[in-house]
DNA sequence: ATTAACTCTATATAGTCAATAGAGATTTAG
DNA sequence: CTAAATCTCTATTGACTATATAGAGTTAAT
């Protein structure tokens, strides 16, 4: 399961994504608009402008900003950066391998071939997916909806 | 990140298959063979056994076995029992629904799409593998493995 | 009866998650 | 140059979970 701080960190960026380039937006808004805990959300922006991913301004018309477009951002590479390796054992992460503390031998463990079988399949998805990708589907999504609303 | 429990629970049940459903096995066998902590691995093996997995006989002659063919028990269905649902978000279970806390409207949400994706690739590979499909694969990689060292 | 095994309750320790408080540092406007 | 706005940093809190371990209780076979 995602943590909390990861869905709030994707949200947050979703939001900033959506903003565009232009002038910083402030914690206090996305907290508001996003109904995010402030504080907890100060913190999470911090990690992901630590990161490089988000730039930030200081003092008044300050505030925060994407650091690169929004497609050269990865779902994976937020996730990694808040909770982890997406790998559901240690042993088959690409990004932060280490070995099972319990295992007898990995290069027989079948476990092991079916973890990396899943982590590749969620590889594949999170890694290939950027914040311009979420925003276009929630452009579409919205007019879906938009759409049935209207057909009634 | 799957939790020890569920790694040990696997490897006990791959022991329990592996062993067959003759005579019963001890736990202390269970434990010395895998290197796993035997108390710990007690109150798992227990679990397994109230979830209609395992059978036990107490007793003189008592152990564990398979309640049912490892060709009948899934990944998918341990994995879920003792970590919980396989999906990153809880609106995307299909065994355990419930709406994300903060989001604002779960139609038009791009992270559920995503996520649902990312369940329903890991519950493709989760819920087709049982433990005879382990099995199988655990006995062609110890060949693979054994062929290697013959041909040095 | 005695032994060998599983079963149950309780406990412990450490760590993580989610969140909050409040003082500090920085920038811009005026 | 100073005041306001804003991000930044340190610390702390409470609840919860993960990973075990101890020991008494229960059951079944011989």
């Amino acid at each position: 399961m995602l943590s909390q701080k990861a869905k709030y960190g994707i949200r947050a960026l979703l939001y900033l994504a959506q903003h565009g380039q232009g002038s910083p937006v402030l914690i206090r808004d996305i907290a508001e608009k996003e109904r995010l805990p402030k504080k907890f959300l100060e913190a999470i922006l911090l990690e992901l402008k630590s990161a490089g991913i988000l730039h930030s301004r200081p003092g008044k018309g300050g505030g925060y900003t994407l650091n690169r477009p929004a497609k050269s951002i990865t779902l994976g590479r937020v996730i990694r950066l808040i909770d982890g390796p997406l790998a559901p054992i240690p042993c088959v992460s690409q990004t932060a391998y280490a070995p099972c503390r319990e295992c007898l031998d990995e290069k027989t463990c079948t476990i092991r071939a079916i973890m990396k079988q899943v982590r590749d399949a969620t590889a594949a998805i999170l890694d290939e997916t950027t914040f311009a990708d979420l925003l276009d589907q929630q452009n579409k999504l919205a007019q879906g909806v938009a759409g049935i609303d209207f057909s009634i």
